[in-house]
DNA sequence: CCCCTAAGTTAACCTAGATTAACTTCATTA
DNA sequence: TAATGAAGTTAATCTAGGTTAACTTAGGGG
């Protein structure tokens, strides 16, 4: 398995959202307003992850996930997705589950991801 | 409050614990061989926390923790403590418990550590 | 008394991940 | 059709946090 930087997940991650949301391909704009980043940071990392094969990037400046891409962008979002509910069923706020979510989503292991979604299903 | 990077809060935490274990000051070099750093890191982190004002150096080389950087210390601990206990009720092996911890307590809101020791206290 | 070693520091460098400034390119519109 | 502006890229720079190499200094043993 290809273990990416948080930052990379987060690029991955967020491409992925973006994609679900407008139904098809994602601009690098719309990632780098997403994640309140500067638009050559945008460069740069999309470069990575297409260099990783991860993601495509057209002509037109369209960016779609692969295929390997779409996988682990999957799991990480479902990840964040347990974390969140976890967090919700402890009674943490909205807002914060949101920001904990972002941080703790890059620093569990899957031990403890499967850990979580056990309490899930039993509580 | 001092907001610590996640650098910082690791090298405090170590002071920490070392100091316990060894009844009094600490050396530099133990913190490199705990936190497993070479020993120029621990001098450029050392003298960013005497800049705090979060440990005092002695002439002869004796890091000990200020009275700010002693509470500080303890919250973080007192944070991976928390964090630990409630992974182990989880069901999370000791390594792995103990691994995430380390990065999870660098993640964690006020809020969710609240919510966490809740948690603990009824179940 | 001299030498060696361990601890600490300094200097130079590296990497990841960001920024700003300046450029290109394309599309739209007056 | 020419001008304008938005999107994307490139180049130069910054910061945090590390590394290795080389130096200083203090303490202990022959």
């Amino acid at each position: 398995m290809i273990k990416l930087t948080k930052s990379c997940e987060d690029y991955l991650e967020t491409i992925l959202i973006l994609q679900q949301k407008s139904c098809g391909s994602v601009k690098s704009i719309d990632i780098a307003t997403h994640l309140n980043v500067s638009k050559p940071a945008v460069t740069k990392a999309t470069n990575e992850l297409k260099d990783f094969g991860l993601i495509n990037k057209d002509l037109y400046g369209e960016i779609t996930l692969t295929e390997v891409g779409k996988n682990l962008a999957e799991k990480i979002y479902d990840k964040h997705k347990t974390i969140y509910s976890f967090l919700q069923k402890l009674g943490v706020s909205e807002e914060t589950a949101e920001e904990d979510c972002c941080k703790l989503e890059h620093a569990i292991s899957e031990e403890t991801l499967e850990k979580l979604k056990e309490f899930l299903k039993n509580n």
